[in-house]
DNA sequence: TCTTCCACGTT
DNA sequence: GAACGTGGAAG
């Protein structure tokens, strides 16, 4: 790895004094200001124009196929003070209204031309998909820059940085560190220059300069030219304005050199996590909403994808308490029996700002916030013995307790599927993943009661779209040797929180046994 | 957690 | 109409 990147090394005398927050924030009047959004550190106050620290910024030869990419030494700034925002305060709303639209340097001033929107996701924490064959970043950089010598050359180049040494992990609703950050290709990385480089300081400044044909990917091995991150962790874009020495004349595939010229804009507000799947529902939405290619999944009444999940769940709700629909593959196997199972759903925590107003937490009404958002994930119960009661962790009380008041629930067939066979954990994993999938929304915690045996394993989940029915239960649970599916309506929700202990489950419901 | 494929959308 | 950009499902 590093002879391929010292292949595109040049020796440079100049200082590279930029690589830091220190540009932008030192004749930022916004950022000179003391109520710094939480994402920029005080310490980065500490930088400044004359950091002895040498970098060096290489655009990669045609030769490389490598067109528009840089390479870009961040060893030096990972001795700066990093750009970090706690972990617990990714994706959090304090003080988002200080983020700065416009950042100052040597006279050159930069405008995130597209504030708003990162803004936006900023608040909820914003994720980049990493892909293989390289993947967009939405929102992308768009500057608009003012101050330049309109007559001289520039060189406008994006780094994409680690805002911190850290690797995390999506948990429940929020991210949180699991340790140390993967190696950051020994100090260097990759930068991409902008298509239209070089270019007069008057042309950049006549328009907008976005960065929308950057691409992200998670493939080291990459040869097209793709900013390589790691997935889980945290990156900041950067914007290199690098002024053409006098007398030099670029061609292209000559090495973009950063002299003592050169400036550094970074935004806090676009900083962002790589993942290669969504993790926070709420970026999601934020990118189809957003997006225009992500079109085809807005639920604005003209998606046919939507409109069919949506004529699916209406003929769910007409049957309450009539069995899950399943693919005919699955009929197959089926039969039908009529179980005598009652549920109590009983929230055990409660930390509503009104006690008395039983909340799980992280559970919203739409009219909360426009949208309703599920967050707790999974709830898989396994026996560890054969059975054996189940007894509640500490996680799992933390969730729903599922009580059935009657005991009916004895298998009857002797023929199902051994829990064993393959069949049996390709039909578990494919169910449990279509309703971890569905739609984003994550589940909530739950278990059964130590005292049913026969029910080692349980899945509930609220479907926020049939919001027409005011909060749809889905139950789903499986035995050693059984599955069972059922559908349970709940008219529960209030205004601003889902309050599950006044859930009426339907008595007798009609269960699928397999 | 990651990859591949897909339907559906924009460019 | 081709190429490309999307998020989701499935593996």
């Amino acid at each position: 790895c590093t002879c391929f990147y010292d292949s595109f090394w040049i020796d440079s005398a100049f200082h590279f004094c930029s690589l830091s927050y220190c540009s932008t924030t030192l004749s930022s009047p916004v950022e000179a200001s003391p109520a710094k959004p939480a994402v920029t550190p005080s310490s980065l106050e500490g930088t400044n124009e004359t950091s002895p620290a040498t970098s060096h910024i290489t655009s990669a030869s045609d030769s490389q196929r490598l067109a528009g990419t840089s390479l870009v030494n961040i060893s030096q700034s990972q001795s700066l003070p990093s750009c970090v925002l706690p972990s617990t305060t990714f994706g959090s709303s304090v003080l988002e209204s200080d983020f700065p639209a416009v950042l100052t340097f040597k006279g050159v001033s930069v405008t995130l031309e597209n504030n708003s929107v990162w803004k936006q996701f900023h608040s909820c924490g914003t994720e980049m998909i990493l892909t293989k064959q390289g993947r967009r970043m939405f929102p992308y950089c768009r500057y608009r820059l003012a101050g330049l010598d309109p007559e001289r050359l520039y060189n406008l180049v994006l780094s994409i940085v680690p805002s911190d040494q850290n690797r995390y992990r999506w948990s429940t609703s929020r991210w949180e560190v699991t340790g140390p950050a993967e190696h950051q290709t020994q100090g260097l990385i990759r930068a991409f220059s902008h298509h239209y480089s070089p270019c007069k300081g008057s042309e950049w400044m006549g328009g907008l300069v976005s960065f929308y044909k950057l691409k992200l990917t998670n493939n080291a091995q990459d040869q097209d030219g793709h900013i390589i991150l790691h997935s889980m962790h945290r990156y900041i874009p950067r914007l290199h304005v690098i002024p053409v020495p006098d007398g030099v004349v670029y061609t292209s595939g000559q090495p973009v050199v950063m002299g003592p010229e050169s400036m550094t804009f970074t935004f806090p507000q676009t900083d962002f996590m790589a993942v290669t799947t969504y993790q926070n529902f709420r970026i999601t939405q934020l990118k189809i909403n957003h997006n225009p290619f992500a079109k085809g999944f807005r639920e604005d009444g003209n998606n046919s994808r939507l409109n069919r999940v949506t004529t699916e769940a209406q003929h769910l709700v007409k049957m309450e308490t009539q069995p899950f629909v399943l693919k005919p593959a699955e009929l197959t196997e089926i039969k039908e029996e009529v179980v005598d199972l009652r549920l109590v759903l009983k929230p055990i925590m409660s930390t509503s700002a009104n006690k008395d107003e039983p909340y799980v937490p992280c559970i919203r009404g739409k009219h909360a916030l426009g949208e309703l958002v599920l967050v707790q994930k999974r709830l898989c119960v396994e026996p560890k013995e054969e059975n054996h009661p189940i007894s509640l962790t500490p996680e799992l009380q933390q969730g729903f307790s599922v009580i059935p008041e009657t005991t009916s629930t004895t298998p009857t067939s002797t023929t199902s599927t051994p829990r064993s066979s393959p069949g049996y954990r390709r039909r578990r994993k494919r169910i449990s993943r279509r309703w971890a999938n569905s739609r984003g929304r994550e589940w909530k915690a739950a278990s059964v009661s130590p005292t049913v045996v026969h029910s080692p394993s349980l899945t509930v989940a609220m479907q926020p779209e049939l919001d027409d029915v005011e909060g749809l239960l889905f139950v789903s649970f499986t035995t050693k040797v059984k599955q069972y599916k059922l559908l349970l309506c709940t008219r529960c929700v209030s205004k601003e929180f889902i309050s599950f202990n006044r859930c009426v489950v339907p008595p007798p419901v009609v269960i699928h046994v397999k």
